[in-house]
DNA sequence: CCCTGATTCGC
DNA sequence: GCGAATCAGG
């Protein structure tokens, strides 16, 4: 298929919507979201970003090809080092974060007095946030059972495995993770005080 | 691994 | 001009 003018303006409509090059390309049909991007740099409308950045300041960068645009200096970044928190998504033993009030005491904090002194940068226990967001999305969980779990569900295990009040919660996962985004949240601490429970 | 846009370059 | 392949970021 070609870019013809109906297309392009479609084009540049849902461009300017904001919708994503892979949408726009499911919409026209025929091409691929490369082919979407590749025809909004060519129309030059590149930039969604309603005001600016585009300087026209242009530095004339043609050095025959060979230049290196592939300098790429990695500079080993330290990773944070999270740990992965309790559930075990075998039918053993749930999180029971819910099942919990989940009062998070939140250690009181002493201000110094004088500083407005901003949300804690390092924030270690459970975020607050985080926990309400749970039992937010945990009512639109899917409630999958054990074989319903795909690798692209969220396997956070909700309830007590030994009655049949129990399910994942199979929201989408994030990325690579094993939980949707709300679960991560409160699954991977930044390796904090995991008070292990004497057993 | 899923997605996003950006860029390159043979066609 | 076109867009697949690739790159780079989330």
């Amino acid at each position: 298929m070609s870019w013809t003018d109906e297309r392009v303006e479609l084009l540049k409509k849902m461009w300017g919507e904001g919708q994503s090059a892979s949408q726009i390309a499911k919409e026209l049909g025929g091409v691929t979201r490369n082919a979407v991007i590749g025809k909004v740099h060519r129309l030059g409308l590149s930039n969604r970003t309603t005001g600016a950045a585009k300087p026209a300041a242009e530095a004339k960068e043609k050095p025959a090809t060979k230049a290196a645009p592939k300098a790429a200096p990695k500079p080993a970044a330290a990773q944070p080092k999270t740990e992965p928190a309790r559930p075990a998504a075998t039918a053993e033993a749930a999180p029971a974060a819910e099942t919990r009030p989940a009062t998070m005491p939140a250690r009181k904090q002493i201000i110094p007095a004088g500083q407005p002194l901003p949300p804690q940068p390092s924030a270690n226990e459970i975020s607050p946030e985080a926990l309400a967001k749970v039992n937010e999305i945990e009512k639109k969980a899917k409630k999958l059972t054990l074989m319903e779990l795909t690798e692209r569900t969220c396997k956070w295990p909700v309830g007590d495995p030994a009655t049949d009040d129990f399910w994942f919660c199979g929201l989408p996962v994030q990325q690579g993770k094993p939980y949707c985004e709300a679960h991560v949240g409160v699954a991977f601490q930044p390796m904090s005080a995991r008070r292990d429970r004497k057993r």
